[in-house]
DNA sequence: TGAAAATAAGATAAACGGGTCTCAAAATAA
DNA sequence: TTATTTTGAGACCCGTTTATCTTATTTTCA
């Protein structure tokens, strides 16, 4: 799997928030995130810490707390999400696993590969909360898995 | 992980015996290949296995046996290898995890993940052995991973 | 103040990938 | 034939990821 399934997690509830935060300025409560997006409670928890100590996300306990987007939707990028879950391994690790990969001694693949790779890191760098979560409303896109599986 | 680490050492241990196929017809034993390649002989046996009987390889057993690539290295691509051990995943699953992703209720990120997904599998298909083995040489890259890390 | 609601934190367990180990089976060569 | 060399096959171990569960801690509200 490319990403992790925390980091995809992750991204998903990102969607869902920036998609709330157009309409209040509430916290969201995980629970109820959770719920939407049938992510296991605790889990989803774990991860959101985590963005939250990354500075992506603050959080307020007790009742009507819960999480929300620190900064605005359009200013925060998939990437941003993607490294403070899985780090930047997808962008810079070697293909072929070999340690060190660099432009001296690259593997028979490395030109390729970066090229891929660079262009990984800018779509998700080029995919702002704030306009990818509008389009999932605008064209009654999925953000769960509920949905019957088809190919 | 793009790659599975089983994957890697399959491709690796491929270009190997591509680069040796030319220059004899014998079959080359797991263990010398393991010890030139840093892979861990048991290990190593067992991703052969399956390139075995996915019919990428064949093997014979005894003194003077091992294992040699059944096609002639012109004629194996390297998405051969990464489909015989990793599966068609990487180039069919969702990059969000989404089970029965589509084109009919795509996540927002479909365009650009299926296009960076396309470009991967097409990279892969379009590298076959013998090419990639001979670069090895001529360029005078690497493919063991007993070098001295530099970034 | 006290009950309830929510995150924080950490222990625990299951599933998986990576890796090791042992023994069997086959082929060669003495 | 017998010893040796090799792959084949499977059990087993270990660390990480995924997931669950339990126990604080903080906040709101009656
Ligand atoms: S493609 Fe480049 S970065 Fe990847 S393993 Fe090869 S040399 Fe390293
Ligand atoms: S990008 Fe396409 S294939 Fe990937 S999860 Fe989204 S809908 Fe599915």
């Amino acid at each position: 799997m490319v990403l992790s399934k925390a980091c995809t997690y992750g991204i998903l509830a990102s969607l869902y928030m920036a998609r709330e935060a157009t309409r209040s300025k509430d916290y969201i409560s995980i629970g109820r995130m959770s719920k939407e997006l049938n992510i296991s409670f605790h889990f989803l928890t774990k991860i959101l810490q985590q963005l939250t100590s990354a500075g992506i996300l603050i959080s307020m306990k007790g009742p009507k707390g819960g999480v929300a987007l620190k900064r605005k939707p359009e200013e925060i990028s998939l990437v941003d999400i993607v490294v403070a879950i899985d780090g930047m391994g997808l962008f810079t690790e070697c293909l072929l696993g070999l340690p060190g990969c660099g432009e001296e001694k690259p593997c028979p693949v490395h030109d390729d590969w970066a090229n891929i790779r660079a262009k990984l890191f800018h779509t998700f760098r080029g995919k702002n909360l704030a306009e990818t979560a509008s389009r999932i409303d605008s064209m009654n896109l999925r953000l769960s898995s509920e949905f019957p599986m088809n190919i």
